[in-house]
DNA sequence: TGTACATCAGTGAACGCGCGTTCACTGATGTAC
DNA sequence: TGTACATCAGTGAACGCGCGTTCACTGATGTAC
């Protein structure tokens, strides 16, 4: 055909783009190369024009997921963000919009289920994305007076507990909607930093 | 080959139990039907005296492994479980050996990633076993005078921390072990009911 | 600035392979008389 | 209790299909002179 250059770097980006969305939907590897070249605008053939392999996608793919969370923690953008309380941070997070945004969203949940059988490149992305997640989160807890140790310690309970929730919740929002609902409400509860009020 | 219905059923059974073991340890979509029946010691053809369909056989390791974890929380027999405090299972589900065990283990982690995928019959028994295990988690609640909705609450966000805290050690333990480690130890300490300590 | 040519992101057919599923066949089990 | 036959859990080859990957080819882009 005869791309520029810019035009090529274009159409990779489009690739990452179109494999995240339809990775997050029904997993890694449900994926088909054939049906992502086609959701992204191209046929099979080009692919490895941009990837050697599948596998390198994925990592891309996280790669790009990772950064794009980076400065934006539990979504919205960085300017905004430092302005949010732990709990408004828990509110969103653990909102139904969240849950049912599997396109979008936090990576490491999304992301969670295929972790540990993707490649190695994508996995070190991955683990990459969450150590800077706590990092963040332990961050805040310093510049909040808790000492390093008890922060991180508090930033990993926290985030696991953020991600439990909003993996099991869509777990079962399908068969159990009712479900999938409590277990939201439970954790922002749990997370709102005031004690429960029912 | 003519075989007892007795033998049959123990055959169907071995089907399923290999079933459980590689879809824990692949994913559900990574593990062939030519591959799980050499697994479990028969040719493919037979498959579908037991099954009518891959999704049928999905549906049944489901049920199974919901049943083999109820009446055995968090690992161990039901008599055993009773006696132990909730800070003992906590310490006992965020175990390195928990976490490294990925053909067994509870299945509401284990099949957390592949739930929001599979057919609807298999996501059904999910949801079942994670409403049953909340319930159980309730009814102790309340056995220690907790009102039934806050221990309600209470047992939702403590089981999504628990299955937090083991998706993401488990999703991370390949490319940073200590990262894994450390999140079970935080989830042990944030859950244990003692104050932090360090 | 114009011309000649190398580059390389596209296309689309093809590769071998494993997928889920179907089929004809086998032969011991279990049943009917 | 013995014989005749239906049942059905096995085998293993085959089905069409989509997988990840490779290939020859195209033609505008970008470079060298």
């Amino acid at each position: 055909m005869g791309i520029s250059r810019e035009q090529a770097a274009e159409n990779r980006e489009a690739i990452v783009a179109a494999a995240e969305r339809l990775f997050r939907a029904h997993g890694v590897d449900a994926v088909g190369l054939t049906a992502l070249m086609k959701a992204a605008g191209f046929t099979q053939g080009g692919f490895y024009n941009h990837f050697k392999s599948k596998d390198a996608l994925v990592a891309a793919v996280m790669a790009r997921a990772v950064a794009a969370s980076e400065g934006a923690l539990a979504g919205g953008d960085a300017a905004s963000e430092v302005a949010l309380s732990l709990g408004e941070r828990a509110e969103r997070y653990l909102s139904t919009a969240h849950r049912d945004d599997v396109a979008c969203g936090c990576p490491m949940a999304g992301f969670a289920g295929d972790a540990p059988r993707i490649g190695d490149e994508a996995q070190a992305c991955y683990a990459k994305g969450l150590s800077d997640m706590i990092a963040r989160m332990t961050a805040a807890g310093v510049e909040q007076g808790v000492s390093p140790a008890q922060a991180a310690q508090f930033a990993m309970a926290r985030f696991a507990q953020m991600v439990g929730t909003l993996v099991l919740s869509r777990a079962v929002v399908s068969a159990d909607p009712a479900l999938a609902d409590a277990l939201l409400a439970a954790g922002r509860q749990a997370l709102s930093g005031n004690p429960a009020s029912d």
